[in-house]
Formats: C-alpha cells, sequence, structure tokens
DNA sequence: CGACAACTTGAAGAACCTCAACCCTTGTGG
DNA sequence: CCACAAGGGTTGAGGTTCTTCAAGTTGTCG
C-alpha cells in the first residue's frame, strides 16, 4: 500500500528495512470525504498523514475569505510531516476529492528515526521537496501572467502524477474545479475560464470535467517558463 | 559570534554543548562584498552558510532576466541549510548588502547531527521554517495587492529584526532598493515607488536611504493582513 | 563639478477584476 | 419520464489596478 512512499519525493535509497519500518508503524488508515478540511491551523497534533489515494490541498484564507492554495498534493506525498517538528500548522489542510491515508503517531515517527537516521533524512528531504515547491509557486505568482501561472500549475502537476504513475505525458486526471485552480494561481474563476480557453484554443491543453489533455507539452512548458529539471533532477542529486 | 544563531529560529532549547559543538564546527568566517551572487542555483555545494551580519537574499530570474525573491534573510538566519540534504539549489544565493557569514562543510554537520541528534532536529525545524515563511509569500503574492504584498514584506521584516534585537518597533535598517522591495512584491520599480508614497502619505510608514519608520504599526499589519502569531506562536511549540 | 544610479512623476494602455447574466450538466422528486 | 433546482462553467461590459514608456529630479561619489 505503501510502495509508492514517496515515489515521486525519494533522494538516494530507501533500504527495504526501513520501508517495511515505516510501513509497520502505520498507525491506521483513514478514509475521508471530497472537500472539506480535515487539519485547521493552530491546532495541536500528533500525527501526520501519508496520502495513498485521491489529492489533497493546504490553504490560507484570507480577511474576506479569499482562499490562496499553497500546495497540492498527489499520491505518494506526505501531506503533514512538517507538522511532526512544528506541531501545528500555519495553514489548513484539506480534501479535494475523497481520500485514503495512512495515518502516523508522531511519537512512533521520532523512534523510526532514533533507529533509522537516514530515514530521518529522507523525511527531511521530503519537506525540503516542499520547500522547493513553494519557491516555485512564489516564483509563478511573482512573475508570471495568468496563462503562464495556470500553465506552470498544470506542468507541475503532469510532472509529479508522472512520477508516480499516474501520467503519460499525454492525458492525466486532475480533480479541480476551475476555481481551483484559480485559487492555486492568484487569480479569478472567471479569470481561470478565460485562460484555460485560451489554452485550449491554442492546442496547447485541454481541461474539462477532471480530465487534462496535453496538446503541446513544449508550449505548455514554454507558456510556464518551466524547467524540466525542476524537482527532478537527472544527475548529481543521486 | 553565533550567540544569536537561530535566535530568531529556535524551538525548544538548544544546550550549551551543543551550541559551543556547532562554534567548534565552522569551517571559517567569510566576508562578502555587497550585492552579488554568492552561490548560484544548479552548483553542487558541500557547505552551507550562517548569515551572522548583512541582508542576504534568495532569488529566481525568469527567461527576460525579470527577478523574483523568494526568501530574505536576516542576521542568525542559516542561508543555503536546505543545500545540505539536497546538494544543490534551485535558485541563486547573493548579498543585498557587505556580509559576514561563518561556513560549515556539510561533513561537519552530518558528524555533528550523529553526535547530538537533537541539533539536527533544531536545523530540521530552521528548514521548516524558511517553508512557512515561504507560504506566507506565497499568500501575499496572491492575495493581496501592492500595497498589501509591501506592507507584508515590511511587516514580516521587522518581526524577524525584532527577533534579533534589530528593530524596536519604531524603526529599523532596511538595506534595500526600491527594486529589491519590487523584486520581492512582484510588482515593478516604478509600482512599489507609488505604493511607498500612498503608504507614507498615510502615516503607516515611511521608507527611505535604507530605514523605515513605522508610524503605525496596527495600520501596516492590517493593510497586510498580518498575523501576530506567525512565525512565532507565543504557545504550544515551546 | 560631472557622471551615474536611484528615485519620482505623468500619461496611455494592457491585464485582470467585478458584476451580471446565461448555459449546461447532474441529480432529485413527483 | 418530465420538471426543476443547484452548482459549475461561460460570456459580455465596464471599471480598477498595475505596467510601460518616457522624462525629469535627487543624491552620491569620483
Amino acid at each position: 500500500m505503501i510502495e509508492r512512499f514517496l515515489a515521486g519525493r525519494r533522494r538516494g535509497e530507501l533500504l527495504v528495512a526501513e520501508l517495511q519500518a515505516l510501513e509497520d508503524s502505520v498507525e491506521r488508515v483513514d478514509t475521508l470525504p471530497g472537500r472539506q478540511t480535515v487539519v485547521p491551523h493552530g491546532k495541536v497534533v500528533d500525527t501526520s498523514m501519508l496520502l495513498v489515494d485521491g489529492f489533497m490541498a493546504r490553504y490560507m484564507d484570507g480577511l474576506e475569505g479569499e482562499r490562496q492554495l499553497v500546495a497540492l498534493h498527489v499520491p505518494g506525498d506526505f501531506v503533514d510531516l512538517h507538522a511532526f517538528p512544528l506541531r501545528k500548522l500555519d495553514h489548513d489542510v484539506g480534501t479535494m476529492t475523497p481520500c485514503t491515508v495512512a495515518v502516523f503517531k508522531h511519537s512512533v515517527i521520532e523512534a523510526l528515526i532514533m533507529q533509522f537516521p537516514n530515514l530521518g533524512k529522507q523525511l527531511w528531504f521530503s519537506t525540503l521537496l516542499d520547500a522547493a515547491m513553494h519557491r516555485e509557486w512564489i516564483f509563478r505568482l511573482g512573475r508570471l501572467g495568468a496563462a503562464g501561472r495556470v500553465a506552470h500549475l498544470l506542468a507541475e502537476t503532469e510532472r509529479r502524477l508522472r512520477m508516480v504513475g499516474m501520467s503519460d505525458g499525454k492525458s492525466f486526471a486532475l480533480p479541480l474545479q476551475q476555481s481551483d485552480i484559480a485559487s492555486a494561481c492568484g487569480i479569478t474563476a472567471v479569470h481561470a475560464n478565460r485562460v484555460l480557453r485560451d489554452l485550449r484554443e491554442r492546442g496547447i491543453v485541454q481541461v474539462s470535467s477532471g480530465t487534462v489533455k496535453v496538446g503541446d507539452l513544449k508550449a505548455l512548458h514554454r507558456e510556464a517558463e518551466f524547467d524540466e529539471q525542476y524537482l527532478y533532477p537527472s544527475d548529481g542529486t543521486k
């Protein structure tokens, strides 16, 4: 069940024994309904979740309720691992679709790390990868126009799903509404709609009813100023 | 020299022995000229730097050279600690002013962590705090207008400088040009200028020649939708 | 004093938002 | 099987925010 644990997130090797120990440490497996907040910000938590199936997101709301997504999570991601050292979150975590998650108690993770220092390093890696994605989002929001932002979100998501075998580069499932895409890109839902129409008419991507069909991946990357090396460099870090 | 190490970043206690061990592990102390890139993205590095004095920043450049700051660093910050596990950076690190940095070899950090597991956890904490700031920047760029973004940057910086004794809440040194503020806020330098004038005319903050005079901190926080609890919650995590 | 960089201001246009309508699909109850 | 309600998607018109371009002004350092 956790086979693909960190599949898109590993750096260096994870020993069979370590993976097994992790699997044995699962406190319980939960099924969560879609579209609801699972961990509210500020709440002290003593568990963290590995997303096994479904899509989740992390977000912050402004004073008038305008929502900004700060991360999108795909299967294989640890959703709130940083809550382990920090104990409480500065943002909300919620489901976009019905989800299956493996729950780990922080006390058990602590013991695991003592026993397998390398595993602790892998977990740290995972949070650093999240930080790298955060930086890419900052760049996206700060320097790209609406079309570039949407293209970037799609390109990044395609890349990550490909790492866990959920995209073949031609099409993939993305169960987000246009208003979710807008929330991630810092634009309004109306404008997201216009941008998506534009990308469709230009033959770059076709986004509809939870499915993304990629017409021209190169053009998508160009539109997004997306670097192929980002997240998964082919050399050096192994 | 490293007394204020992690002063604004600590969670839990750092033992005297641990702090001493860290101090003893400094490979060398460098003085860097202002306004230059110190670590270019993609370069494999085997050291990390603790900023002792001066201001540094991390940034990414777009295709046409438009720069987006992704983080601003103040004394006490580890500037590129995440390069320790990742080995190379996805962005550039540079100085805003002449700086003094303490340099640590990754191999030495590795040994340190083995000897003092708690120190490893503290270092992990530090990178998680960076990630929390990244998220705040995402929110800032995604959901605030130009005035709110600038106000947020100033509020956040004031908060962080206060933690290391470099601000009294009334005024503080911020050796940034208007174009730097613009780079951090995803706006043009021209617009940054207009926004600063507006904030000045409304008596909120006065930014000039490297100094920020805070006229009305409450109003600044309101403008920025800034949460006082952010970064340094007063309960729970200690 | 002269040169250069940062800062400042104005005017025109592009990008995005707001508001308001309408369409289309899906599910539900009669 | 149809009627209708509800939510998401789509489109238009007009306004606001921010950018771009261009021209000063100020400040600093040789």
